[in-house]
DNA sequence: CACGTCACCTGCGTGC
DNA sequence: TGCACGCAGGTGACGT
């Protein structure tokens, strides 16, 4: 599920239920979801920790802990859930935190619960480490930061010789866009996924910063997108531009979506609205 | 440096 | 019903 509005919507969701608590144990049902460090030094290193802040960095999950970091990454089909301490796991738990009940001045029940990491295709994966550099230090600007200005985003187009949306999918160039809002971006500025970096305009560059912060904001306000058998609770899917309509009406001009593959990945564009 | 291909995984929808 | 296939919100390691 996750581009930047839904690990957003995950960590809001979060927040208020795991700041105060104590990581009591770590439960690894699959070894490989902890990248780093080994399967041993995680459980032993993050028990005993207290969960300080709940944030977001790009499409990871930050858990500032009392001595260390933890950060997640979902991939393609990774959930937090919150479960009822001890309730059985489901089936794709791959990995599960108990935690205590909060601290007093915490305001969540006063009661220990679970979050379990269900990951169904297993790419997800988990970081602790005192230095979130380490994990982080490659990314690109976030697209909600003000950092993120249009006349900078125009020079590292140009920068690049390169396809549009490839360059924005590449998470060192900017962090947090995915397949489905990169789409509808590119679709609300106008612009055609093929389009070569080099040849954007000033003009064009500010109105795909604009798209994309505006979309971004969009998935964020409607909680993100739900699809498939992943839920959760978000509605953004039902207000898709291009996103998974093939032959469906252009929202702007009516022609039939069309869909293309660039970069290995399923491409939705309007041919009018849209040319290269 | 840019781009293509494959690998990592499971499950769902489609068509025969 | 079974089975093959294509597809999926991500990323990293290769080779050319």
């Amino acid at each position: 599920m996750p581009e930047l509005p839904e690990v957003e919507t995950i960590a809001r969701s979060l927040r208020p239920e795991l700041i105060g608590r104590t990581i009591l144990a770590a439960e690894v049902r699959w070894p490989r979801t902890v990248a780093s460090p080994s399967v041993r030094g995680f459980k032993e290193r993050v028990q005993g920790q207290v969960i300080q802040q709940v944030g977001r960095r790009a499409k990871f999950l930050h858990i500032q802990l009392s001595s260390s970091n933890l950060l997640i990454h979902l991939r393609m089909s990774g959930d937090l859930q919150i479960r009822s301490a001890q309730s059985r796991p489901e089936k794709h738990d791959r990995l599960i935190l108990h935690l205590s009940a909060p601290s007093s001045q915490a305001t969540a029940p006063a009661s220990p619960i679970d979050l379990a990491f269900n990951d169904t295709r297993k790419f997800g994966r988990v970081w602790l480490t005192a230095d979130i550099h380490e994990v982080l230090g490659n990314l690109g600007p976030e697209p909600l930061s003000r950092a993120f200005t249009p006349q900078r985003f125009h020079d590292a187009l140009r920068a690049h010789r390169r396809q549009l949306k490839p360059l924005l999918l590449d998470q060192t160039f900017l962090a947090g866009l995915g397949n489905i809002y990169t789409d509808e971006a590119l679709h609300l500025a106008k612009l055609h996924p093929l389009a070569p970096t080099h040849d954007v305009t000033a003009r064009q560059a500010w109105r795909l910063h604009t798209a994309i912060r505006l979309i971004l904001r969009e998935g964020i306000r409607r909680n993100g997108a739900s699809i498939d058998w992943v839920y959760r609770g978000g509605d953004f899917q039902n207000h898709f531009r291009v996103y998974g309509r093939l032959g469906q009406p252009c929202p702007v001009c009516g022609t039939a979506i069309r869909r293309l593959v660039v970069g290995q990945r399923g491409t939705h564009v309007c041919p009018k609205c849209q040319r290269v």
